[in-house]
DNA sequence: TCTGGGGTCCTAGGACCC
DNA sequence: TCTGGGGTCCTAGGACCC
């Protein structure tokens, strides 16, 4: 058997884990420059707050119905997403972090007559209990199904007490019938609007599709997801992948059309990527820059272009990177556009220290003691304090983040004080 | 004035090989 | 008049997820 374990409106509650105050009443939490909402609390949706809503154009709208809006603090998530990883392990050695807030849970060897019931709203117990975090558990024989379930989980909690377990042929067709096909995990709006189209409604409609029309029509995918949802298990728990890509990308406060300001970006985009890297013992092979222009001004001249640079050996050097993303960057810059948006992306990842030397070319072997001195240097003193002369050293550059809860977990300075 | 960021996987088509 | 067949690798773009 398979669970599903989603935290409930994860940032938001992660808020109020550690401002009671926020308790009871109508949270949303911004995107990175405080764009647009990212997480609202049931209370904010209950008033009609809409998910990726402008923030400047709903403003008032916030004021007047007292909705709490704050700025998004990953460190905060990030440190409590782990916190609940690692209870979750606790019920079951084998699990799979999906996202921020969602993992998956198999439940093996485990006996034919045992109450997944029970066990499901324990895990939710335990979690609630130990980080303030609230939780959905959805249980049944596959991935997929588990998801089904977690959403009756989510959206009965009164009948379900937040625990819902699909382990009958009945209820397994009850939920198919129950679930629009749009909710489906991993049918998105192309798909559902396709399948709409030939009558299908609900996930039931979906399995009652002949296999081969399936397999014609959409991609091996949707012909797993089909299988996975007749309770057949296609789709297996992955429990440790290996992250392809790493990307830093950033939307600017205001507009450049210079390629200074640009270049000091990709550089600082450089770097942390490379630092990513680093951490998790990594080093790539391509590099690849991308810049756009603000896609909402309709009326001004558009580019986005990308490009990427293939390297002749792997590295997660930030000198490196950032100097090839710099060049990258130049290379596709455009004058007299108006860029909003830059990114940097490393891929073609490989394990830092079990890679294939080249022959002729390697890395400068100065850079590894220099790199472990910059990330002690920074991890000792905090806010990134040693960084590459082309970045912005006078620290022009910020993203907006005017409504900033504390980093309770992550920084001894912010941690709670009980009186 | 102001509209996010970070991922995965699959497919079609082109370029190339023998 | 008539012009094969079987592969691999790479990339761009599309679809999806949270």
């Amino acid at each position: 058997m398979f669970a599903l374990v989603d935290c409930n409106n994860f940032y938001a509650s992660c808020e109020r884990a550690f401002n009671p105050d926020l308790q009871g009443k109508p949270v949303a939490i911004l995107s990175n420059n405080d764009g647009c909402v990212i997480s609202r609390s049931d209370e904010a949706k209950a008033v009609g707050l809409p998910m990726g809503a402008p923030i400047f154009k709903w403003e008032s709208f916030c004021k007047t119905n007292g909705i709490h809006v704050l700025s998004s603090n990953y460190p905060l998530y990030g440190d409590m997403s782990s916190r609940v990883m690692s209870i979750l392990k606790q019920f079951t050695p084998d699990v799979e972090l999906y996202s921020i807030d969602e993992s998956f849970a198999e439940f093996r060897d485990f006996k034919d007559d045992f109450d997944y019931n029970d066990y499901g709203l324990q895990i939710r117990k335990r979690i609630l209990k130990w980080t303030g975090i609230p939780t959905s558990v959805g249980i049944a024989p596959t991935k997929a199904l588990s998801k089904v379930a977690n959403k009756i989980a989510r959206k009965f909690p009164k009948e379900t007490k937040g625990a819902y377990v699909i382990d009958s042929e009945e209820k397994r067709t009850k939920a198919l019938k129950w679930i629009k096909i749009e909710d489906v995990w991993g049918i998105g709006r192309r798909l559902s609007k396709r399948l709409k189209q030939k009558g299908c409604k609900t996930a039931y409609d979906f399995t009652q599709l002949s296999n081969d029309w399936v397999k014609q029509n959409f991609s091996v995918i949707e012909s797993r997801l089909k299988r996975d949802l007749e309770g057949i298990p296609t789709l297996v728990l992955d429990e440790h992948r290996d992250r392809k890509m790493i990307a830093t990308t950033r939307s600017f406060e205001y507009t450049y059309s210079d390629i200074d300001n640009i270049k000091e970006r990709i550089s600082t985009f450089a770097s942390s990527c490379a630092e990513k890297l680093r951490k998790q013992n990594s080093s790539c092979y391509v590099v690849i820059v991308t810049l756009s222009s603000d896609r909402h001004k309709k009326d001004s001249e558009q580019h986005r272009v990308s490009t990427s640079i293939n390297l002749s050996y792997p590295t997660n050097s930030s000198l490196i990177i950032a100097n090839y993303a710099i060049g990258a960057a130049m290379s596709i810059f455009k004058e007299g556009i108006k860029y909003k948006r830059a990114g940097v992306i490393v891929t073609g990842l490989v394990p830092t220290d079990n890679y294939q030397l080249n022959m002729f070319h390697n890395e400068d072997p100065k850079h590894k003691p220099l790199m472990d001195s910059i990330d002690s240097l920074n991890a000792k003193y905090g806010d990134y304090k040693i960084k590459l002369g082309n970045q912005d050293l006078e620290r022009t550059w910020k993203m907006r983040q005017e409504r900033l809860s504390p980093r309770y977990t992550t920084n001894i300075n912010d941690i709670i004080v009980v009186r």
